[in-house]
DNA sequence: GTTGATTTTGATAATCATTCTCACTTCTGT
DNA sequence: ACAGAAGTGAGAATGATTATCAAAATCAAC
C-alpha cells in the first residue's frame, strides 16, 4: 500500500459519507500529508479496482468515494447532511437475479441506493411544530 | 414542446438504448434536423426535469438519456450492446421502503440499475459451443 | 399582420473534474 | 550501493457540460 493510499484509507474513515476527489484532496492539505491532485485521482483507482474504496456519481457527475465494508451491499444516504447508512444486500439480490433471468441476461451485477431525509435533519427542518 | 424537444424525443424512441447528449448531437446532423450542441443539452435538461426521459450516469460519468414510460421503474441493461428493458418498481419499492423506515429516514427516492449481458451478446460470445 | 415581448437557438468562450505527460523521487530486491 | 520499477508533483491537455449574448423564431394581443 502506498503512502497516499493509505491517508486516504484513512481520511475516509473519519467519514461516514461519502466524499469528492478534491474534497478529499483539501482535507489532506497541510499537516505534512499533502497530494497533488493527480496522486490523489490515481490512488482513488488503485483503491476502487482492488474494492476498498466505493464510488458512485452524484447527480452532476462528479463522483463520490467511501470507505466500505467488504460484504454486498447497498447505501442509504441522507440529501441534506450526507450521512451514510450501509444496507446489507440480500434484499435486492434475488430481485435482480429473478428479472435477469426472466429476460435471458447472464452474469449481471447492479447498484441500488436509496436517498432521502434523515431523522436529525428531519427534526432540523422543522424545529418548533406549534 | 420546442422543435429541439420534439426532434430529440423523436430520435430516442427509435432506440431502446441509453444514448448520450453527444449521440443525440451527431444523430440528428444533417436532414434538415441540425441543432447546436447548446441547444441539445438545454432540450435535455427540459426533457429530463419533466420527467419524459430518464438520466443516469456512465461508469467515467458522461449522462446518457432515454425516453421512458411514465411509471415507476428500472433499468435492466447490456453491458455489450447497450439493450435496455423497463423492469417494473414493484419488488424494490417495498425493500426501499422498510429499509427507510427502519433507519428513521423520511421522504424518499431510490435508484436500482440491473446491468448484464443480454441472450443476444451472450451466444455471440462463444459462437460455436463444440 | 404588424408590433412588441418572450422564448429558443447557435457559435463560441468559460468551467471544472479528470487524465496525461514527463521529469524527479522513492521503494524494492539483489 | 545499484538498477529497475513504481509513486509523485506541477502543470498541460481533454472532454463533457454550462454560460454568454446577439440573432432568429414564436406567440399574444390589438
Amino acid at each position: 500500500m502506498t503512502k497516499s493510499e493509505v491517508e486516504i484509507a484513512k481520511f475516509l474513515d473519519t467519514k461516514s459519507s461519502f466524499a469528492s476527489a478534491q474534497e478529499i484532496f483539501l482535507g489532506l492539505k497541510g499537516e505534512e500529508k499533502n497530494f497533488g491532485l493527480a496522486t490523489i485521482y490515481r490512488a482513488l483507482q488503485r483503491l476502487t479496482a482492488s474494492g476498498e474504496v466505493d464510488v458512485l456519481r452524484r447527480s452532476d457527475g462528479e463522483a463520490l468515494y467511501r470507505k466500505c465494508g467488504e460484504e454486498h451491499h447497498h447505501h442509504l444516504i441522507c440529501k441534506t447532511c450526507g450521512k451514510t447508512v450501509e444496507i446489507p444486500g440480500a434484499g435486492v439480490e434475488d430481485w435482480a437475479n429473478s428479472v435477469a433471468a426472466r429476460h435471458g441476461f447472464e452474469d449481471i451485477h447492479h447498484s441500488a441506493e436509496i436517498y432521502g431525509t434523515c431523522a436529525g435533519c428531519s427534526n432540523q427542518a422543522k424545529p418548533n411544530r406549534r
